[in-house]
DNA sequence: ATCTTTGTACTGACCGGTCAGTGCAAAAGC
DNA sequence: GCTTTTGCACTGACCGGTCAGTACAAAGAT
């Protein structure tokens, strides 16, 4: 079989375990299992454990990065904005078993995966922050605004959000959630 | 000695043993170590290293939602609404291998104290969603919020950035970043 | 055309270490 | 005297990582 094809359901395998049960008690037996492959086939392909987790990861955020920024691309600034969040929103819809993994793992500490895997986070924020700082220099958002913290702010938001949606209500149309969460970052909050 | 006090020590070990190292790599031997106790003390106490884990869980929630309340307590709605946001970042500002805790174990669906730790972490949302039912009540808010959804990304929003600073820029200050959080809060992120 | 070699992908039994949890007799504390 | 703690030896399951070997196809070699 293709080398990467075997990755490939290998990244599918532990993707789903490791968002069960928590990457430490996730173990090489069940990947290899559940993706119908032998244990060795998996240090064939990656040498460790962390190093197929940190291929994961960067495989899975590059994706995410890659939908972000073409939510964004050709639109204007605002609009950008929104449409970040939306494809972040249904991103995470459609791959939930992955952004529970990416903010359950991102914030262990010890390791030193660990740190790959925050940088590889920031890849997915930093989209975030262009698209921030576009709208800066275009006018449309306050000149003085921290734009590093507020695309952290507004990625976490639409991550937790996301994840509360999916694990509480999940029968809420996406068009609802989507509806609050634009109106919180248009500041439409107060009262009329 | 006391069995409350006995308790607190094996708390407070854990706790700095998990920042240092994690969760899953920490042993029961580590914890019973640095507590000054010995292992069967542990398992006389708790019965197990999930049951540790689990009453840690809920004793740090318990804290952290006292410390919400009582931001919140006696001032009008939105000036609570602020406070609470204060109190959270503040919070894990000081709590921080604790936060990580938290929002790792929160979100994994597998075994079954994963769902206690996810009731308890609704515990502290719901604290947010309280106030912002009272803002609602008093007028503060438009009415058609969904307060639900809103008090999650708040929350989501403070602790990804209450992190994200900590991790990346420990040296930022705590009104620095306070003012962008009540910005975006406010939504005086547009132009003026 | 047939044999031999080489490289690649994969296999699964196995090993050595680790660690949660046990058992228990003796000592402290209340 | 009942609860709580200690100290320590022990177990047994589990798990990351290894390794000798299989399968097989493409590339020489004769």
């Amino acid at each position: 079989m293709a080398r990467s094809a075997t990755r490939e359901k290998l990244f599918t395998a532990a993707i789903e375990l490791i968002a069960e049960s928590g990457l430490a008690a996730t173990t090489v037996d069940q990947i290899a299992e559940r993706a119908g492959v032998a244990k060795g086939t998996v240090y064939y392909n990656f040498g460790s454990k962390s190093a197929l987790f940190a291929a994961l990861l960067e495989y899975g955020v590059d994706r995410l990065a890659a939908a972000l920024r073409d939510a964004a691309s050709g639109r204007p600034p605002l609009d950008a904005l929104e449409a970040v969040v939306s494809a972040e929103l249904a991103f995470i819809g459609e791959h939930e078993s992955f952004a529970r993994l990416l903010i359950a793992e991102t914030w262990r500490s010890g390791g030193d995966w660990q740190h790959t895997a925050r940088l590889i986070r920031e890849r997915a924020i930093g989209v975030v922050a262009d698209v921030l700082r576009a709208a800066v220099e275009a006018g449309d958002l306050r000149a003085d605004l921290d734009t590093g913290t507020a695309a952290s702010a507004v990625f976490g938001m639409v991550l937790t959000v996301a994840l509360d949606w999916r694990a509480l209500d999940p029968d809420r149309s996406f068009t609802d959630v989507h509806a609050t969460l634009m109106a919180l970052l248009r500041g439409r909050l107060t009262a009329v």
